[in-house]
DNA sequence: TCTTTCATTTGTCCTGGACAAACTTGCGTG
DNA sequence: CACGCAAGTTTGTCCAGGACAAATGAAAGA
């Protein structure tokens, strides 16, 4: 995007790691296996990857999260993979009255226009109400991000920016309403890997205004810490929280084992995207599919205890 | 089929590295080096972690974040670990009614009491403005949860709930004042190792009332993502922060090199506990010194900007 | 007292092999 | 035809043990 950017286009596998989300292991065994990435060398003979590889890799992680394999396009051309990324942008559709609005923010973003973008989302969020705010505003424009990412057409400033107008937002709304003493209680935190904030912040928009008394813990609580917090805090719910770019697997396991440690009282939820569609092999755990269905969830848990309660 | 959760308390290293923040790598070549850890092995050769080896694992952990080193403490017993860190409470005074009040926050951070937590500080910035709020108030506080941590007296549950309710707070007091066409225009981040959020938070809450105008991208900002974002977006100064754990040199180093991708007009600034003290090994930065500096810098940058400001 | 030089410590990276879990495919049965 | 089960492939993670550079601490010099 600007020119100093790319003095710097050689990464370590462990910057590639953090960008990627792509594990050590799995980026050489790759290597090894299917001849790519085929990063440089440096002196020490440690591998360097040159930028290009780079966004390759976050495509194809992208790709790899939507079910496709990886021996079927480690060696893919950019344009196979561009290809088959369209497919899957085209199941997304929405009335183009909002697409629009949305691309008006997503402009923002891009242009630093971070004044114009906190003034856009505090009208919004008076407009349409915390509930609608958080589903028809904040979720799609955050998807818009991500995907603009993934093709580089924003970079990491844009991406924080965003971020933190959208928390400033977020908080101040989730604080003003602060319920105390409502039922149920619920405790919102993410896996330690995880460190994307939104998602917490947007169940948690969502379920205040039901009179749920919600704690977030923010990101990033090892599990035992999570079940201490938990049953030591008497809630009746435990909500995690995990993007798309989470390893579906490491979010299956790791859900079961915090399921086998918590007393069977307490509901654990899941949500996010690394969880869509993981409902059958999470057994004892609500699959939270889209911040929609965080009210239908609650509404299960209140007919559920509905006796208890009173 | 839930009564084996509490016999099987063996983790596997992935687990371990999840909970400890200690890479697998690390946990590997400890064992060959120092025999700690010192894992049980399954039917196929991989290791399983004890829960008591994972728990005295953690306190290591936090040795070493505060300057311990490995090979000292790897053989330590418990009781040893235990009392290293009754040792390195930084025994800091400070007058005794204000302690009393500190004291009485951290309780409600020992207790869960998240509730009680939120109000008092909502009622304590009323009370003493913003800047107040966050020299008085926050800023012992953040110190107190600090050393309570590194004592072990509270644990990673308390410490997000802390940060989150500080942050709720702060962002909404932040946000409400959002001035737009503010002198100097700062621009407010940390090194992408840098994870705390709090000091940008604090920062942001002592330059806002000025008539600053302030953007913070939150965390983990790379080098060269902070000069493009300060270039392009016609930012005056731009605002580092690190936290006592941060490594100095690392700190000293990064900012001199950030000084020399950038242009000259731009100021930059530094603060935080891993810079304290730095500001001759740092020509061309202002170091800023705890949070009241804060103003004191605005001041000067205002006193030498004052004939090109209008 | 402060900087510079040298020795030690320590985290990360390397190779190449192994294996179990997950997925795919093909087959036989209700 | 639907469906479950067995055999075959794919794929991510783990292991050992060697290597090295960055970080740290100690010693020497200005």
């Amino acid at each position: 995007m600007n020119d100093t950017s790319r003095t710097e286009a050689f990464l370590s596998i462990a910057a590639v790691e953090r960008d990627t989300g792509l594990a050590k292991d799995t980026l050489r065994v790759w290597e090894r296996r299917y001849g790519f990435p085929s990063p440089e060398r440096d002196a020490n003979g440690e591998r360097l990857y040159p930028q290009e590889q780079v966004d390759k890799l976050r495509l194809i992680r992208r790709l790899l999260d939507h079910g496709q394999r990886p021996a079927r396009i480690a060696g893919a051309s950019m344009d196979e993979l561009n290809a088959l990324v369209g497919q899957l942008r085209c199941d997304s559709s929405s009335d183009p009255a909002q697409a629009e609005r949305d691309a008006a923010l997503l402009q923002y973003v891009r242009l630093h226009r971070s004044a114009e973008l906190s003034s856009a989302l505090r009208q919004a969020l008076l407009k349409q109400g915390l509930q609608r705010f958080v589903i028809d505003t904040v979720a799609p424009l955050a998807e818009a991000v991500g995907e603009a990412w993934m093709r580089g057409e924003i970079d990491v400033p844009e991406e924080h920016l965003f971020t933190e107008q959208v928390q400033n937002v977020l908080r101040s709304a989730n604080g003003a309403h602060a319920g105390t003493g409502g039922r149920p209680r619920v405790l919102l935190t993410t896996f330690p890997e995880e460190e994307h904030v939104l998602g917490l912040l947007m169940a948690e928009a969502m379920l205040v205004p039901e009179g749920v008394a919600c704690l977030s813990l923010g990101a990033r609580t090892p599990l035992a810490d999570i079940r201490n917090a938990a049953v030591g805090g008497g809630f009746d719910i435990v909500g995690l929280s995990f993007s798309m770019a989470y390893p579906a697997r490491q979010a299956v396991d790791g859900a079961l084992e915090l399921r086998a440690m918590l007393p069977e009282e307490i509901t654990l939820w899941a949500g996010g995207g690394a969880v869509r569609d993981k409902q059958k092999r999470l057994p004892g755990v609500r699959v939270v599919c889209g911040l929609e269905d965080t009210l239908l969830a609650l509404q299960e848990w209140r007919a559920a205890n509905a006796v208890a309660a009173d």
